[in-house]
DNA sequence: TATAAGGCCTCCAGTAACTGGAGGGTCAAC
DNA sequence: GTTGACCCTCCAGTTACTGGAGGCCTTATA
């Protein structure tokens, strides 16, 4: 399959999935004599696996992991485990800056009255 | 005040200060005769702004927005709460987007039950 | 007065993970 | 035989810095 059927059919761009080729993270499994990327099944369901990895914030370094897991019939699922629960722990991080970062700045909207005067507490506050 | 003096007044390092008069964003408001940037109080007032509104999420794009609207006496607040208010959709979208991803990450690192075995519902949800 | 440390300068490169575009080859259909 | 849809490689740009090289300037100390 070539690459443009494979990367729709990943769910992915066509850019992406050259791409993921070309830092060694998937690499199509042939290539034709054109020179033309050539991609199997079982590559599709790893370059589908890893649009989902990175779907959920794991990043390509993880991914990586993620794949030789994936690939791995011996794989422990403790190992699994362990990397989605730090993946866990980032996102309660990035979630609680993110409601303090939410709760200031819905403070500061609801203080300040808008209109067409200058006075503005948004303003003041970052001053 | 040279850039280090006016970097740690402001908080900033002094990479950071140097890029924003690289970009236009806070130039010195004058250059001594050796080369030095030379930074006034208001210049330092004008970093610790963009340094409060860059923690706030907003971009350097809208950080511009927000200087001028700080330098304007004749500014509306209206103008910088809709800023604000754009800035709090994005959290918000970015909110809920955690939300279902810790969701979806929690459950299945739940019913993941570690250990040697390669049996796993991680890999098996992202395969 | 010499020198060493530290601050300052510019310019270049790298970060993450792509994305866009130029310039050009390949292939099937009309 | 030529149009259009693919495909290729390589280069540059994105965000907002950060690190480093190479070199000048200043200040303090010996």
């Amino acid at each position: 399959m070539r690459i443009g059927e494979a990367a729709s059919a990943a769910g992915l761009p066509v850019k992406t999935v050259r791409y993921y080729a070309d830092i060694g993270l998937i690499e199509p499994s042939a290539r034709a004599e054109n020179g033309y990327r050539e991609y199997s099944a079982d590559d599709i369901k790893r370059l589908a696996f890893v649009r989902r990895s990175r779907a959920f914030g794991f990043s390509v370094p993880e991914c990586r992991d993620l794949l030789a897991l994936y690939a791995d019939d011996n794989r422990s699922a403790g190992d699994v485990k362990q990397l989605a629960e730090e993946r866990l722990k980032d996102i309660e991080a990035k979630q609680a800056e993110l409601a303090a970062l939410h709760d200031t700045l819905s403070k500061l909207v609801h203080a300040c009255q808008g209109g067409d005067r200058p006075n503005c507490p948004i303003i003041d506050h970052l001053a």
